[in-house]
RNA sequence: GCGCUCUUAGCUCAGCUGGAUAGAGCGACGGCCUUCUAAGCCGUAGGUCGUAGGUUCGAACCCUACAGAGCGUGCCA
């Protein structure tokens, strides 16, 4: 009976172990949720959780909680550690023993709590896809979350691809084209007057602004030097716009490699193009395609066409205005062939699409997913990502792609260093408008909480080091060392290379798994919270997808280790030397804290 | 005009799908090192969470209006 009400009722009610709020080690809102719902007062809702909690196991509990925390903790048998539960402020606040955290430690010790079953189900994740057109600037800074997102995801147990869409078929290409051409021309016609009296074959020529950079002069150059000049006589459009997309792209994948980003699939536009035909019959079956005229106010500025388009009636689903998919000219629009990109995608059966997109196609993203939703029902995470600007002392860093003089992605990340790079940029929210002085997170010192972070995973390095220097026979195994993340690199005074031993091995020399902890103070029980805490953070961006919240937690991991640390400074008995659970405890820190760090795709030092 | 995002300490930002006393770093001030990394720890000062209403047992978070900032508002991509 109670339990049929309370399986009603389950989205409300919440049990968070080891809330941050430190009020206790699990807290609940059942009780106001309870009385509420059943009409009793507050205190006899308690009483009838209370004892419910008590005479059973938390079966279910487990099934009152949205929140599988069955795989965060075990706890099964949860009733037989609870040592106080108590009402406060209407919440049920359960303190456990200690023997309820120290086989939480235990399951981080044997690594079970880092362990995902696969999920089965394919992600397709499209970020970053800027046009090939130029290096990346430092606009694409954010791109970074995408990648620790897919790190993220495949940690979850999910099946990800992670993908880049070129916009090879556009205008803009075209415009590339010419911007090379531009320089072709100087480089082939060196003498002046042939330059003045050269007149160019193609007659759209000179109402785009060109892109200028060194990158254009290259790819010129190299055209010279296989052909000569014979396209100053030809029409170059389409030969220029193969190779420059093809080098700009060479460039766009080093710049991405300068952060740590590899895509896995690299779709073109012109690939899906009958792609995009199809998904159009298929909306216009729908009845969502329809021939017409645009309102003149909404037709491209300054120029009016009469030509009838096809046009994707968006406005019934809820934007603000129909689409068009055709230009006058006959051709697809962008729209219409992202459709058609995001069909084949609908093809390739991925159970979820996620996709960044920058904060200037924003209001893109309505349309988009109003087309996709309408060719099928499928999973679409359309995340926009705000805009992120440099400054220098006061002066902000000016974008500008065009011109040439934009302070180019790959700069701006050798400047200060990929890893700092990634975690300022991994550290805020995508929908924060970014502010970052760029003289600050350069500053290789102290104000920077990466070294925060980083100098607690080396005095950690450190302490376990130190303890396998008391212990001889630590060295003198030899294994395998294949499995990366059972490595404690120790650097050995004097003698070649780095000794490796294996994190196994120096638990075996501790002890072996936690048994009790005979002095179980305050700082090593916040320490342990915050291990334990750690599996209910990551699977929570499955849901959000905020990877930022990764580095705030790391911050807060870090502290805890360094107020550890320090009572090893005023206590000769907290040293870790000296303490076999404290050493414990910071193997498990160190299990996290190096997951953690590689979930955002940053290495971690053991000494800097 | 309209759409999206934002507005939290002097500055840069967190705040866990509404929860109990709003946090961190930097900056300011004051303590703590004869060896486990002081790249650290402890303390003090600093906030009507843009403003005004509403919903709720309960709001920084949801709704409405208003004010500011950024981005967009093409038959560009």
């Amino acid at each position: 009976m109670l339990e049929s009400k309370l399986k009603k009722i389950d989205n409300e009610l919440k049990f968070i172990f080891y809330p941050s709020n430190n009020y206790s080690d699990i807290s609940s809102n059942a009780p106001i949720i309870i009385s509420k719902k059943m009409k009793v007062s507050i205190d006899t809702s308690f009483e009838m959780i209370k004892n419910k909690l008590l005479e059973k196991s938390d079966t279910e509990l487990q099934t009152f909680n949205n929140e599988k925390t069955s795989t965060e903790h075990n706890h099964r048998n949860l009733y037989k550690y609870i040592e106080k539960a108590w009402l406060q402020n209407g919440f049920l606040n359960i303190n456990v023993s200690d023997n309820f955290i120290i086989s939480g430690l235990n399951n981080v010790l044997d690594d079970s709590f880092l362990e995902v079953e696969k999920k089965g189900l394919n992600v397709n994740l499209e970020y970053v896809s800027a046009n090939p057109t130029g290096p990346l600037h430092y606009g694409n800074s954010r791109s970074v979350y995408g990648d620790s997102l897919a790190r993220v995801l495949r940690f979850l147990g999910y099946d990800v691809l992670t993908e880049y869409y070129i916009n090879d078929a556009g205008a803009q290409t075209i415009t590339l084209a010419h911007s090379v051409f531009e320089e072709y021309k100087k480089i082939s016609l060196s003498n002046k007057d042939e330059l003045k009296n050269y007149t160019d074959l193609n007659p759209n020529k000179g109402l785009e602004i060109l892109y200028k950079g060194q990158y254009i002069i290259d790819i010129a150059q190299k055209i010279f030097k296989n052909d000569g000049d014979i396209w100053l006589s030809k029409d170059y459009i389409e030969h220029f716009k193969k190779i420059a997309i093809y080098d700009v792209l060479q460039i766009i994948k080093k710049d991405l490699l300068s952060v740590g980003i590899e895509h896995q699939s690299w779709v073109t536009e012109s690939s899906v193009q009958e792609k995009a035909i199809e998904a159009i019959e298929i909306l216009r079956s729908k009845g969502l395609v329809y021939e017409g005229i645009l309102d003149e106010k909404k037709s491209s500025k300054g120029k009016e066409y009469k030509q009838k388009l096809q046009i994707f009636a968006s406005k019934k689903l809820g934007d603000d205005e129909d689409r068009a998919l055709t230009k006058h000219d006959g051709a697809r629009t962008y729209f219409a062939n992202d459709i058609g990109y995001f069909y084949d995608k609908i093809q390739r059966k991925f159970d979820w699409l996620i996709v960044i997109l920058g904060a200037d196609h924003d209001s893109y993203a309505k349309r988009l997913s109003y087309a996709v939703k309408s060719l099928e029902d499928v999973k679409l995470t359309i995340k926009t990502c705000q805009m992120v600007t440099f400054k220098s002392g006061e002066e902000v860093i000016k974008l500008s792609k065009r011109s040439g003089n934009a302070l180019s992605l790959r700069e701006t990340v050798n400047n200060i260093g990929k890893d700092i790079f990634r975690f300022s940029m991994l550290s805020k929210n995508l929908d924060s408008h970014l502010s970052i002085d760029i003289d600050k997170i350069k500053e290789f010192s102290t104000n920077n909480p990466f070294f925060y972070i980083q100098h607690a995973y080396g005095r950690i390095a450190s302490s376990l080091k130190n303890f396998t220097y008391s212990k001889e026979n630590l060295y003198k195994e030899e294994n395998n060392l294949n499995d990366d993340k059972d490595k404690v690199n120790c650097k050995t005074n004097g003698t070649s290379g780095s000794e490796i031993i294996k994190e196994s091995i120096l638990l075996d020399e501790l002890g072996g798994e936690i048994n009790s902890i005979d002095d179980f103070t305050n700082s090593m029980k916040q320490m342990s919270k915050t291990i334990l805490e750690w599996r209910r953070i990551i699977e929570s961006l499955s849901r959000n997808l905020e990877v930022h919240r990764i580095s705030i937690y790391l911050n807060k991991i870090a502290e805890n280790f360094h107020v550890l640390w320090t009572e090893g400074k005023e206590n000769e008995s907290s040293k870790f030397l000296h303490s076999n659970e404290r050493l414990k405890l910071i193997l498990c820190a160190r299990k996290i804290i190096r997951k953690s760090l590689d979930l955002l795709g940053i290495e971690a030092y053991e000494e800097f």
